[in-house]
DNA sequence: TGTAGTCGACTACATTTGTAGTCAAAAGAG
DNA sequence: CTCTTTTGACTACAAATGTAGTCGACTACA
């Protein structure tokens, strides 16, 4: 069935994009080997995966002889922020403020990620002083 | 069915979860009202929903009369930091980075939630420092 | 050149999800 | 005490998802 729509992956399929996503381009036996340590998937569940996820639009396929090499077809970057705006559709107001602070704790962060974050709430908190009429000061 | 195990809600129970959030406690009715008019639900659509989240433990119900009174069982702060663990999963290594920054762009954060995750960032940024050799300045 | 292994294509099927209809009991209107 | 309305319970059913089997083409090696 050809679906076409450009739908997120579910979490089986993000599974398998994992790891293509870590192999970078690679056969589909080398995705099912890894997802057979991984999940205890069997060859036919990977590559029904690797299918969808490439009806879906988030793998690319190279012929390589009589197989294929996949390849991801956006940054893992891109990818996990289309799943993030899930995230941001389910909030509600004034919920994204904790959900962050879980996230920056949970997430192994570089320091040069740290220093981004820092910039960017600089930032975010300069706007926000510009939005206001002068000290935020409650009184 | 009994389904009892205590999955996230899909992304049609999330947003039924979300109107409950916003009325805080209140009848199937209430949240019919305005799933129609948000999404264009029936209100058997809305039942069928709030009955799956009242399963699956994301829903408490307090009997008033004939029917029921909804209330979440779970903050919404503590429902998306569950449904955050799926992000958390997702990534890999390094990609939290680009997502948080994105996340912090796109949400509607208050000056004191931008000080809390600053405050964090700063202690994650200690953690990091202590847990190097001095100088992050790669020699 | 026949035989065994590999690979993608197609098929299978139980479960979950999205969306909604029907019904019987309760509650209220007259 | 009837009739209508309201509500939760149960049922329905197509589509998506998780998981896996089968098959025919192709390859590689004896």
């Amino acid at each position: 069935m050809k679906r076409d729509r450009n739908e997120r992956p579910t979490a089986a399929e993000w599974k398998a994009l994992k790891i293509v996503f870590e192999l970078g381009s690679c056969a589909a036996r080398d995705v099912a080997e890894q997802a057979e340590a991984a999940h205890g998937w069997s060859q036919s569940t990977v590559k029904t995966l690797l299918r969808r996820l490439v009806d879906k639009g988030h793998l690319k396929t190279r012929r390589v002889g009589t197989s294929f090499l996949y390849r991801p077809s956006r940054s893992i970057h891109r990818a996990l922020r289309d799943s993030a705006d899930q995230l941001l559709e389910q909030a509600t107001d004034g919920a994204m403020g904790p959900l962050l602070q879980y996230l920056v704790r949970q997430s192994p962060l570089s320091r040069d990620e740290l220093d981004e974050l820092q910039a960017l709430i600089d930032q975010r908190r300069q706007d926000c002083e510009a939005d206001t009429p002068k000290r935020g000061h409650h009184d």
